[in-house]
DNA sequence: TCCCATCGTAGGTGGATTGC
DNA sequence: GCAATCCACCTACGATGGGA
């Protein structure tokens, strides 16, 4: 039975990382963010981490009080994981790592999921650039369906449908990533066919003005600078 | 579907030893 | 006293098969 590592460290970044500082622990608390999943659900947010780890992760964080394992309402009868009110503390946590992550170079070929784009807008969202915005996004990203609410400020996310939303955005991750980070019209990708917007055309072509566009670190862009011909 | 058990492997850790 | 090296042990992890 492996004994449970820890830093004997009282100092509070040293105890956190005590409870989710484990390979992939972080990652499956950003998997949980935007609403509940199943354990199969995890699996497909997180294809590289084997079951038993996905597992042990989950008994670990359950018992850490940071994660609680609830039964789904008859018919379906699963069970799903989802963070306590604790746990959902960590969020700002998260979108500040993303925000710091963000600056290191790209992992070539590592797909992006639903969940950690959404999040990523979250961490990127500029409150002040949103000043006097509101509006309410449905986002369907291949079978994934988030809703998104931009008001005072605030950008809110969760996974579902939007009710009666401005505009409902359908497209995949890397499209999004395009208009939002890279600043590719909307008009080119609703041209190629990569994304449709049924409603409010213009309050889609206003989103990425609310949102920081990651820049490198600057030992990156010396190494861009070095590599570059 | 959701784990659990077992086994093999790679990599990390810590102690002992050696050389400067 | 300190750094470098070696080596045994430990741990996390993946693969696989099986159970409830």
């Amino acid at each position: 039975m492996p004994v449970k590592r820890t830093y004997d460290d009282s100092c509070g970044i040293a105890r956190a990382l005590d409870l989710v500082g484990e390979r992939w622990a972080l990652l499956v608390m950003r998997e949980l963010m935007l609403g509940p999943k199943r354990f199969s659900d995890l699996q497909r947010g997180l294809p590289t981490a084997s079951q038993n780890v996905l597992s042990h992760r989950l008994r670990e964080l359950t018992a850490a009080g940071v994660v609680r394992r609830r039964k789904l309402g008859a018919p379906v009868g699963a069970w799903v994981y989802e963070p306590t009110p604790w746990g959902r503390e960590l969020e700002p946590v998260l979108l500040a790592l993303g925000r710091w992550g963000s600056r290191a170079p790209m992992v070539a070929d590592a797909e992006l999921n639903a969940d950690a784009m959404v999040l990523g807008l979250k961490s990127m969202f500029l409150p002040e650039a949103a000043a006097g915005v509101r509006v309410s996004l449905g986002l369907r990203l291949g079978d994934e369906v988030f809703r998104l609410t931009i008001a005072d400020g605030r950008l809110e996310a969760a996974r579902g449908d939007a009710e009666r939303p401005d505009a409902v955005v359908a497209t995949d991750v890397a499209t999004l990533r395009e208009l939002i980070f890279r600043g590719r019209p909307t008009a080119t990708l609703r041209a190629s066919g990569r994304l449709t917007v049924e409603g409010d055309v213009e309050a889609v072509e206003r989103l990425p003005a609310l949102f920081a566009r990651p820049r490198p670190a600057p030992e990156a862009e010396a190494d861009e600078a070095r590599l570059s011909p």
